[in-house]
DNA sequence: AACGTGCGCAACCGCCCCGCG
DNA sequence: GCGCGGGGCGGTTGCGCACGT
């Protein structure tokens, strides 16, 4: 632990790169490749330990690299990343071609964090910085109560103080249960857009309903073509959300959409997921496949099925490495059965909108999702 | 012009993980 | 199983620049 070795070793250079050593670097590299860092150095001739020229090529030197400042889009990603990742700089970087988790990293600490603060959002685990306040009123209820809930189905219910929101009323229950119940007064939607639902179940992320950004709420009819394509919950249901309350994070499992979106107007966030789209298309999938749920392009097959294990079962990583979008969320009926939604969206590099799997209706129906 | 302050960025530090002997 | 070294990552520092007074 601690230091390395080669950082004890005499004479070595600190601090900033000369041109000189760069072009030494970078020509070692280009012709040798670098193989083991530790003795990079010596090999190009440098007074640097390893660490430092390794450090040094990544995040400088590296001819893939993108110069200049962060687009908006970039920007947005970003966020949602990090709502979802966490500070695994390397992991979002690894999202954004052509730039670094230092790069990023230094963005988030210069610059994001300080845009989301004046939003009105904590950067840290992107809720609204009132819904601290609520969150331990909410604990403290979660405390008296005597029902048991597996942490894999929490979920958060913030409802903001828009009157849009007037065709859902929850109340918590009179048993002192930690459970909301919503009673869609019309149609409930779980959509690509909006996520009424929404979060992920990273163990860092919080998950909750981020009412405040209804604009484009959409309440028309479902269609299979229909594109974005939107879930909705039949509204015949009285929905039982579980639980109300969580100590610590919410965690039902909604794939398709981080919990940051109310972060940007719609406009940007538009740019945001076209963005997340393309760059889904280059890397062939992993994370950016779920924000393509939110695009308007690149992916050309969605289908929904049912998830036959709980919600809890599945793992993060399987967000990560899908080349599909996952959605998936619990909602427990009043019948106490929990029906879990799973969305794939099948997406090809040829950037063509995207279809409903042939198949989604008679899902839908055994489901009874829309 | 001089000084103070804030900010962005490059680089270092410290730790963890993993492979190898 | 253990120690060591390399690679990698996230956190932190400090330099240099821009800007305001």
């Amino acid at each position: 632990m601690g230091r390395h070795s080669c950082c004890y070793k005499q004479k070595l250079r600190k601090g900033l790169w000369s041109p000189e050593e760069d072009e030494k670097l970078l020509r070692y590299i280009t012709k040798h490749g670098h193989g083991c860092w530790s003795s990079v150095p010596k090999q190009a001739g440098l007074q640097r330990c390893g660490k430092s020229c390794r450090l040094r090529w990544i995040n400088y030197l590296r001819p893939d690299l993108k110069r200049g400042t962060f687009s908006q889009q970039e920007e947005n990603l970003i966020i949602e990343l990090h709502a979802v990742l966490g500070n695994r700089w390397s992991q979002i970087a690894a999202q954004l071609p052509g730039r670094t988790d230092n790069e990023i990293k230094n963005l988030w600490n210069s610059c994001l964090k300080k845009k989301l603060r004046q939003k009105g959002i904590d950067p840290s685990n992107h809720k609204p910085l009132f819904q601290v306040d609520n969150q331990q009123h909410k604990i403290s209820a979660a405390n008296t109560s005597k029902n048991s809930v597996n942490a894999s189905n929490e979920v958060n219910i913030h409802k903001g103080n828009d009157s849009k929101f007037d065709f859902l009323s929850s109340k918590m229950n009179n048993d002192n249960s930690n459970f909301i119940t919503i009673t869609p007064t019309k149609e409930f939607f779980v959509d690509s857009h909006e996520s009424l639902i929404t979060s992920c179940s990273h163990s860092d992320s919080v998950g909750y309903l981020p009412f405040q950004n209804y604009d484009q709420f959409n309440d028309s009819t479902f269609s299979p073509d229909q594109n974005p394509p939107t879930l909705r919950f039949n509204s015949e249901y009285n929905s039982t959300i579980l639980p109300a309350v969580s100590s610590t994070i919410s965690t039902t499992q909604m794939g398709f959409k981080p919990c940051t979106n109310f972060l940007s107007d719609t406009v940007q966030y538009r740019e945001a997921t076209n963005t997340s789209a393309n760059c889904g298309s280059n890397s062939g999938g992993s994370i950016f496949s779920w924000g393509l749920a939110d695009c308007e392009s690149s992916y050309k097959e969605a289908q929904i099925h049912s998830v036959e294990s709980d919600a809890g079962d599945i793992k993060w990583a399987e967000y990560l490495d899908t080349p599909f979008l996952m959605a998936t969320t619990s909602l427990q009926t009043h019948t106490s059965q929990p029906t879990y939604v799973k969305a794939e969206a099948h997406y090809t590099s040829d950037g063509s909108n995207p279809t409903w799997d042939q198949n989604h209706k008679q899902q839908k129906q055994q489901h009874q999702i829309f």
